[in-house]
DNA sequence: GGGATGTTACGGCGAGCGCCGTAGCATTCG
DNA sequence: CGAATGCTACGGCGCTCGCCGTAACATCCC
């Protein structure tokens, strides 16, 4: 008989609400936010929000930690950033593709983060880049590098852990925008955090969406070669948030 | 602000009620049930199983083939079963591991189907044997083969397609039971395929556990040097199905 | 054609849960 | 220390939704 369909369907039934759905996509960036932000985001008061969260973070879904009488809620783990956007793929897909609101819409599909790393065009683009240029290879638990791949990530200013990391050094991750792989795990994180520093990318505010910037794109094809991509200058109506810190 | 959270909670919602739950769950492993049969595996009257058929269809998860008085139901596709396997991952390691009832898991978790592919132990054995051996090549959506790869799929008994499918020919997917990755993509589907007509791999009565059989052990450790799997032979309690029929 | 089977449509019952108001506790700041 | 802020606990309201009984329709078998 059917002994796991329980479990999936508590953890699910868990991401089923509006309210709670709104909260962890907020979180899909790898951020920690407060509880009174996660309420506003999900349009809740902070009551019911406070009672969304135990739930989710009862689930193991979400963990906190608390700074002074502030308490910093994110996403636990990775996996859980994965299984949101395998719902997102079909979230997209739904009844046939044509759901998301235009502007929103262009912008997250552009260019975003994907929990801590970089995805959407901008995502597939630095993946794509890598892969014609023969700069990754299949590894135990995703991928690895060769050595001109070790090259361009040295061009870029990345330090390769010396040791392997518990976290997959490098590892596909479907986008939910291009149905294409973009590039998750310690490297692509570490990528992310470096574009965020040198203002190569820049962080848009109260979205996980963001822009390369055009120094941004020419640093990335100079590493990179065979690296294009199409995000053109922002419109620029709300300014970007000058590089963030990065833990 | 938020705009993908309320869709990202419909097809969340659609997964997280119980019934909904295992209907999805047995599906997982690409076949078509009945209306009926889901109704069983649910546990509810087939009148309520009709009403979650519908909403699973309006939702896109599901797709219907009539067959005489007959409906066929059945997952639109890999996307659906992948979005599942990443709740699963949250929903085995949960409130802290220890959840599997232990026989049953102990069944799915050395040898099962995912979607179409084989999963568990064994599918990540199949997957680190071609990883170690140096047949998988990084390629545009996913693993590509490299010429010693061919050579042990051609060894194996598969015809690889000549044209590049629309689906990836291979790709990692995160298995729920190893956490690491095993493989899908057309040519998993292929494989699996295989060892169902060579009777390698049987499956078992409704369950997606499949079975290694010696025969099958030996048939992949000849064509894939390194392949080891500690499968034990089954304590047989219920006999496996004679091989089934293969699309 | 008549009965059996698989499936869907409708309606009412009941429970679960999301929502907020009030209240209480911890932390910070003046 | 007292006021303000961030958050959680509790309780009641209201609505949604899962459930099944009855009923209707389509298909298959004899």
């Amino acid at each position: 008989m059917n002994t796991r369909g329980p479990y999936l369907a508590e953890i699910a039934s868990l991401m089923g609400d509006p309210a709670r759905a709104n909260m962890l996509h907020a979180l899909m960036d790898g951020r920690a936010l407060t509880a009174k932000e996660l309420a506003w985001i999900a349009g809740v008061a902070p009551q019911t929000a406070s009672g969304h969260l135990g739930k989710l973070m009862q689930g193991g879904l979400l963990a906190v930690t608390v700074q002074g009488r502030h308490r910093y809620h994110r996403l636990t783990g990775p996996e859980v950033a994965q299984a949101l956007e395998g719902l997102m793929v079909l979230a997209g897909a739904g009844t046939g593709g044509r759901r998301l609101p235009a502007r929103v819409g262009a912008e997250l599909s552009q260019a975003r983060t994907c929990y801590d790393h970089l995805a959407g065009r901008l995502g597939t683009a630095i993946h794509d880049a890598l892969v014609t240029g023969g700069h990754l290879a299949v590894a135990e638990g995703g991928y690895g590098l060769t050595a001109s791949g070790e090259a361009v990530f040295a061009a870029l200013g990345i330090v390769l852990p010396d040791r392997p990391p518990r976290r997959a050094l490098l590892r596909p991750c479907l986008d939910w925008s291009e149905r294409r792989p973009h590039l998750a795990g310690h490297l692509a994180a570490a990528l992310a955090c470096r574009c965020f520093e040198t203002a190569w990318v820049l962080r848009r505010k109260d979205s996980r969406a963001v822009t390369l910037t055009q120094g941004g794109r020419a640093a990335l094809a100079a590493a990179l070669p065979g690296f294009v991509c199409d995000a053109p200058e922002p419109v620029s109506r709300e300014r970007p948030e000058p590089a963030p810190a990065c833990a």
